[in-house]
DNA sequence: AGCTATTCATAAAA
DNA sequence: TTTTTATGAATAGCT
């Protein structure tokens, strides 16, 4: 439809190729909002130039996230769900992991650990025993530092002349006192130590 | 372009209106083929006509999802950004609970211990002793499980007249029929229980 | 960008 | 629906 017949195959002269692009960009568009008036028809059409310029077309009567929903509940197809693959599978993965560290978790604390193996068991033992042992350690630590912290407090006291209740402070342990360190210091308190080892120590 | 100028506006005749669909849209469809291929671009034209039929074309040089990715970048607008999100948020809250449970389970196993404080060490302590103390119940379940049928086997050898062997296999702890049992039932021949209370009910 | 000779698309009819 | 055909529309090649 012009001056003569034109084969369809890429135009090489890249000015007659912008201009014809331009044209029949502007019929489709045109044809697009014709369509969709005479026919009651939802059109999106979306043309990027070998020059990367975009121009779209989609009718008044919706948009172009509707009309992708549409075609996505129609055609089946994944579309921008390919995209949103990537990342159901980071979730799917990051939950199997989650979910597996749910039951350990629950083993660990002693929940659900009736249909463990011997196998299983052992190595929950094991788990256990380490962090039993590490938690100790940490906790004879702490009470240690503390000691050296009373003594520290006992010394100053008996060396303090300011103060007139220096010797009865010897007896800390047992008064008043210990409510205060207790607070920060507690395990050394403790009538039953988790720890059979913790009160060899002492 | 036909048998006489018309109106753009909806054809109101269902028939006519649906001819006309059909027509122009093949129209636009053999159009966006030309383009893409005179001009080198890339086409993407969608239809929903108003029966709710889809037709679609894009250029095979690309797909409808490099495309809507390309109109993302160049038109910053958003399309299925919202799902995306969504997604995110999803990710990011279970990569959280993670994190969280990861946290967890390395202090029960004793690691990273260091920083916790008193209080946070208390419900490690709880949660420890807890596990300890089911794991030792099932162990000593599965103990006296194994018990009963040790008993049982015996007193099977016992009572057996053709087996000649039976005295002998009162000693069956000493000996090799041991290592078939030990690897159902080990816990009972531990040098060193775990729990200490272990040894108390034997 | 306009112009126009041509080809193309299609409305109406079959 | 598809085909036919008269007609209006789109546009290729020029300015």
């Amino acid at each position: 439809m012009g001056r003569g017949k034109i084969e369809i195959k890429r135009i090489e002269n890249s000015s007659n190729r912008q201009v014809t692009y331009s044209k029949r960009r502007n019929g489709i568009m045109k044809k697009a909002k014709e369509i969709s008036v005479l026919c009651d028809a939802q059109v999106s059409v979306i043309i990027f130039a070998s020059s990367g310029k975009m121009h779209e077309f989609c009718s008044p009567s919706t948009t172009l996230v509707d009309m992708l929903d549409q075609y996505h509940k129609l055609s089946g197809k994944r579309l921008w769900d390919a995209k949103h693959e990537h990342l159901d599978n980071e979730i799917n993965r990051v939950k199997k992991e989650n979910d597996s560290m749910q039951i350990e978790l629950r083993h660990l604390k002693g929940e659900d650990i009736s249909t463990l193996n011997y196998k299983e068991l052992m190595v929950l033992e094991e788990a256990l025993q380490n962090g039993v042992s590490t938690l100790k350690a940490k906790q004879n630590e702490m009470i240690e530092e503390e000691n050296q912290n009373l003594q520290f407090k006992l010394r100053q006291l008996h060396l303090d002349p300011m103060d007139e209740n220096v010797m009865e402070s010897q007896g800390v342990y047992d008064h008043q006192g210990v409510a205060d360190y207790e607070a920060q210091m507690p395990f050394a308190f403790r009538v039953q130590p988790m720890q059979p080892n913790l009160q060899e120590r002492f």
